[in-house]
DNA sequence: TTGAAAGCGATACCAC
DNA sequence: GTGGTATCGCTTTCAA
């Protein structure tokens, strides 16, 4: 009743409300005041959920990510919000973490039309060729940590995983490790997999016989065991690679109080430089991936995909690292190398 | 057209496809089956959207945090959620750091049937008398940080970071330590002024004349100036109090580069227990608030605001230490000292 | 430049 | 148990 209300007290016809706040430069100046009186008068807002039903979208983008708390956010949901506004969508975010994600949950999520379009940033089950079909036609966009070689390049805007944690190994092949293993997360998504496959490259490419990639459960539980297995079934490490930087961050006091010293016997790499890569003691050393630069594309892409009309050219936009053709794009930086401390030449 | 088409294949009126999904149990087995035939058929999924405005209401609670990536919120949001969703709402999160997020916005927001209700982490700018008023209508839940003075019981749910920063600060004296500093970031919010005063409040009690409290600005940039300051006038501080764990992850490293060996020089003691605190060389020691606790006295909370006749009964919900005679409620846990390897006995 | 009116899709009341 | 239908508040032709 509301648009009703203001219309009957700015003396026009609900319409002219209407353009009022869609359209006011078709209004009359001398109607403008009016129902821009009869607004004030009672502070009138009109109601987001019948424009959302008349109009048929809800003006909002989901960001999906696993758990917030997660530093590696931190900047990216700031670009994405701000690129976003700019083209009339809110956005807000969901946490995954307490709901398996499948692909009926997308699904149900943009048909229902809970949100416009989706930007994923976790990965998904199983993606099989039916769900694959699904997928390609839903105005989603995947981001690190996606299946993406279930999902063509328009649907996947990647990062490129694989030669960062190629080029973080070969860093500490260069300080001239040769025993160096590799520890991810047990719950392992497909980012993960692309930096692990870069390790294992690294060292395949080194003539490295002792490539070892352990797995640690999501509570930190098992590390000091797994510390324990490193050290004794491989006494020669003297370097690790960890696949992120919370692995890391464990890891490091671990080495320390089992008697190591980082970087001194054993040097430590880790993988996303959050903000706490650089408080820890030795400071660690890292790679980065230029998640916030890619926020614009990622948005770009999303709005083509949540109307098709919106930009028929969609340019290239693949950016994983799918095989050794594949390069970085020039339009954004590649990952980045931070060395700090807890990486040296290998022990002599 | 939807649940119109859907009516037709099972050759059923629209109501009875409306009852299908709200009251399925009032269907006969057979009319049943057949609408569930066409629903499954035709994969129909009812429109939220319209849904939502027929109801007058979106089933959303939007938790406003001021960034994602504070480690803090990690349990909080996982609790809000899972109570949330019990009771029909789903939950997506809002970052407030790119907008600064006005009485104004939370009007529109909810008045605009955005979100049903909204729990607010972040402080809220300037509450007067008028916006005050405003707020004690709306389904608003404050929490941590919000200007809790101006607001009434039933409007705010707060933590005793009084008590908790008092309690803080005295272990830092039963250790010993008569000159203890206290930093804290330079955005203050109200959480930060209450952990502020119960310092303060801590060295008057103890007689002790140094009482000092520095700002940090956000980008940590100021920190290590900070600290030489601090040596400089108050060349006998052997404790440094941070009003929360980010300062102190920040200050740690400085402290040790300036030559000042933790704890044996000088002990640090954070506030909050996020998950990197206690991976900091040495542990950091802290204070943890039940945040995750109150996340079911929040929703509740928040429920008998959005449907008044939900509840009628609210029972006393005020956890804030505003006064001496305000104390931690029983129904959850009241604030943790966390003590670790960053405070010693002050040096003699 | 403005108004009248047809819906958008679902809900719920009132009949039968 | 089921169907008909008014209705939620707004947008958007189409006419005037």
């Amino acid at each position: 009743m509301s648009i009703k209300k203001v219309a009957e007290i700015a003396g026009v016809s609900i319409a002219t409300v209407s353009r009022f706040f869609s359209k006011p430069n078709l209004l009359k100046q001398a109607t403008y005041e009016r129902v821009k009186n009869a607004v004030d008068a009672v502070n009138y807002k009109p109601n987001t959920l019948a424009q959302n039903f008349r109009r048929g979208k809800s003006g909002l983008i989901i960001v999906v990510v696993y758990r917030i708390g997660n530093p590696i956010y931190e900047n990216f949901t700031h670009a994405i919000t701000t690129t976003a506004q700019a083209k009339g969508y809110d956005v807000l975010i969901k946490e995954s973490s307490q709901a398996p994600v499948t692909v009926k949950y997308y699904q149900d999520m943009l048909n229902s039309k809970q949100a416009d379009g989706l930007i994923v940033m976790t990965d998904m089950p199983q993606a099989n060729r039916k769900t694959q079909e699904i997928l390609q036609q839903l105005p989603i966009v995947f981001i690190e940590g996606a299946n993406h070689k279930d999902l063509s390049s328009t649907q996947y805007l990647g990062l490129d995983n694989y030669r960062a944690a190629l080029k973080a190994t070969n860093h500490l092949i260069s300080l001239g490790h040769k025993h160096i293993v590799c520890i991810s997360p047990e719950a392992i998504n497909t980012a993960y997999m692309q930096r692990i496959k870069g390790y294992s490259d690294a060292i395949k490419q080194a003539n490295f016989k002792t490539e070892k990639v352990l797995y640690a459960c999501q509570q930190p539980c098992n590390l000091p065991i797994l510390l324990e297995q490193v050290f004794s079934t491989h006494p020669a490490t003297t370097a690790i690679f960890c696949v992120d930087d919370d692995i890391a961050i464990d890891i490091m006091p671990l080495c320390k109080a089992a008697g190591h010293q980082v970087p001194n016997n054993i040097s430590i790499m880790g993988f996303n430089n959050i903000r706490y890569a650089s408080k820890t003691s030795p400071p660690l050393s890292t790679v980065e991936l230029p998640l916030s630069d890619i926020a614009h594309d990622a948005i770009q892409l999303l709005c083509s995909k949540i109307d098709p009309t919106y930009e028929p050219s969609v340019k290239q936009l693949d950016h994983t690292a799918n095989s050794s053709r594949t390069s970085n794009s020039p339009s954004y930086p590649p990952f980045q190398l931070i060395l700090r401390a807890s990486t040296a030449k290998a022990p002599s």
